[in-house]
RNA sequence: GUCCCCGUAGCUCAGCAGGAUAGAGCGCGAGAUUCCUAAUCUCGAGGUCGGAGGUUCGAAUCCUCCCGGGGACGCCA
């Protein structure tokens, strides 16, 4: 719609003025869609912004695309004729979500990387977050064109996983009472060990198997055992397990790692969440990427040694202070391997990627990003965004979430209160960099009032009409639907919901540019709302003959935007309730 | 101390690449069903857009300062 009328300035005036917008105005008396282009050119030209606004809208008016066009002191309002709504709604009939498609992607190579949690537990509340909206946002990019492929970073080298190793190591022994062999990781487990109730469903599950083999030291008795067992999921961690050089807490942490990944995989599945690759960071060590990007930076004179350990230059290009690569003890920083990481995204061919990360990563960006420039990637390929904290109410209190020490909400025990649909939606109903309040009373008690049932509802009531008309008629209402004459939709509500079905074009490339698929969400909200109103005051099944026609037609419109707004953040359209 | 997010109706939040009289849901009050799903709809009350300056023809939106809430700042990941 908002392309209908900047073309028809640009058939005037052959380019838009830089600054120049179509909008939608406030108030709807105005007119469906405004402009500001007078206010612009009247500057440049330094002219009257009223007298300009006219002598355009004149011009403007012998379109017939627009019944009205009328200068409002700078502002141009126009009004979609009616002949131009019903042949355009007539494409959306014809098309389908077709008609909703805009190929401004042309097949640019596009990553998306999201979720990228830590193995070491289940995901909480914020993981699926990050999960859903960005699985939201690949939707959205693929539907414009866009090649989007989505990614899962899975860091499962470094300190966390042995923290988890340890901790299962921990739970394990406490099982078997072996006080003797617990003394000696005490003190990490009860400093930085993980908490949570799942590491004792892996200890028993682990001892289930190999009994007290790993706490009589048989290391390769254990691994035996284990790679031979019939374990619930894939043994791709454990198969590299090497027994000769291996201990017994690095056993537990691939064996927590091919459990959790499990665990991950399920909840991302449930909530319907896929990813096209997983990506291994302990893959990037093997594969001596992170050497040949340090090699590359020392090359480029970026890197000092001080201390024992390797820095980067980051400061002199605006962070606070140099970054460590490589610690004085020889291992690599994340923040190293994260580049690599990133590197490697680069080399893949990828021509823009897109990283959500959770907000505790903020200080993450510049350093990053000044990595990347320092190997000659520009400036705008990354693109990050901070999916903010989700905050959980229970009983009017917040819950504070730590994966260590156990008190946080897994995704999966609020999805199974209140089903994957309604958990994605009430994640887009706020901005994704906003703190988001979860009362899980609100959404367990007043599930029926929640806004995802309100826009299913109205799903649900198209496709009953649907029903009883084929019902009452023994007639397939898409064969009335394609001779209906349009031009009885003639009440401002019929013409209000054609607009707003058409308006989902422009709503799709706003929520696309902005990254913003809970626009998505507010449009539904707004759409269902209408229908719903409309719904109440007039009938459909029963009006007479062409009219009904007309009406299952506008339905039928208003139904397939309904059905790819919901598919575009990933919930289901049901077709009864 | 430095940085990030937020402050809009009783509550939860939209709106913010400046634009016309500031919106929605919930909650509250009053109503609507012989008929396609009442998980719905209609009407009403409810606001100095945290505060003060500034830029502008025009500021909830941009800039500065202040106040309040949340968070991040490691040779952790």
């Amino acid at each position: 719609m908002k392309e209908t009328v900047e073309q028809a300035l640009r058939d005037i005036l052959g380019n838009l003025p830089e600054g120049s917008r179509v909008e939608r105005p406030r108030d709807p008396r105005h007119g469906d869609l405004s402009t500001n282009t007078a206010f612009i050119l009247a500057k440049k030209e330094k002219r009257n912004p009223s007298l300009v606004a006219e002598t355009l809208a004149e011009k403007l008016s012998e379109n017939p695309a627009f019944e009205q066009v009328s200068p409002a002191g700078g502002f141009i309002n126009f009004r979609f004729s009616k002949d131009f709504l019903i042949s355009s709604f007539r494409k959306v009939l014809n098309e389908g979500e077709d008609y909703f498609k805009k190929d401004i992607g042309k097949g640019m190579k596009i990553q998306l990387e999201y979720v990228s949690a830590n193995p070491t537990g289940p995901l909480h509340l914020g993981h699926g977050r990050g999960a859903v909206v960005g699985d939201a946002l690949s939707r959205i990019l693929s539907f414009l064109g866009y090649d989007v492929s989505r990614e899962y970073y899975i860091n499962d080298a470094g300190r966390q996983v042995y923290l988890l190793g340890t901790s299962v190591f921990y739970r394990y022994l406490e099982l078997f009472g072996r006080k003797d062999l617990m003394e000696r990781i005490r003190d990490t487990f009860e400093k930085e060990g993980y908490r949570g109730e799942y590491i004792k469903e892996i200890a028993r599950l682990l001892s289930a198997i190999v009994g007290t083999k790993l706490a009589d030291g048989s290391l390769e008795e254990s691994h035996r055992l284990l790679m031979e067992s019939d374990l619930p999921f894939e043994k791709n961690y454990l198969k590299s397990f090497k027994p000769k050089s291996g201990t017994p807490e690095e056993l537990c942490s691939l064996f927590g790692l091919d459990f959790m990944m499990r665990e991950i995989k399920r909840d991302l599945s449930d909530l319907g969440v896929e990813f096209d690759s997983w990506v291994s960071e302990r893959e990037f060590h093997m594969k001596g990427e992170v050497e040949e990007v340090l090699r590359r930076l020392e090359e480029g004179a970026h890197t000092y040694e001080s201390d024992g350990a390797l820095w980067l230059k980051t400061q002199e290009r605006g962070d606070d202070k140099d970054r460590v690569l490589k610690k004085s003890e020889g291992s690599f920083t994340y923040f190293a391997s994260d580049i690599a990481y990133h590197l490697d995204k680069f080399n893949r061919g990828y021509e823009k990627v897109i990283d959500l990360w959770g907000s505790d990563h903020h200080g993450y960006i510049m350093r990053l990003r000044i990595a990347l420039s320092m190997l000659g990637i520009p400036d705008d390929w990354l693109e990050v965004y901070l999916i903010q904290m989700v905050r959980l109410f229970k009983n009017g209190k917040e819950i504070k979430m730590s994966k260590r020490a156990g008190t946080f909400v897994p995704v999966r025990e609020v999805m199974e209160e209140v089903g994957a649909d309604a958990v994605r939606f009430i994640f887009l109903t706020r901005r994704s960099d906003t703190h988001l309040d979860f009362d899980i009373n609100l959404v367990k008690e007043k599930s029926s009032d929640n806004p995802v049932f309100y826009v299913q509802y109205a799903h649900a009531r198209i496709a009953g009409v649907f029903r009883e008309f084929k019902k009452r008629f023994s007639e397939d209402p898409e064969e009335v639907i394609k001779n209906a004459d349009l031009s009885r939709l003639s009440s401002e509500a019929e013409t209000g919901l054609m607009k707003k079905v058409l308006f989902l074009k422009d709503e799709i490339l706003t929520a696309c540019r902005g990254r913003d698929p809970h626009l998505i969400t507010f449009y539904l909200i707004d759409l269902a709302g209408s229908f719903h109103n409309y719904y109440n005051h007039n009938r459909i099944i029963g009006s007479e003959q062409s009219l009904m026609e007309a009406r299952l037609a506008l339905l039928k419109g208003i139904r397939t935007a309904l059905a790819l707004g919901l598919k575009l953040i990933g919930v289901s359209a049901p077709e009864r309730m």
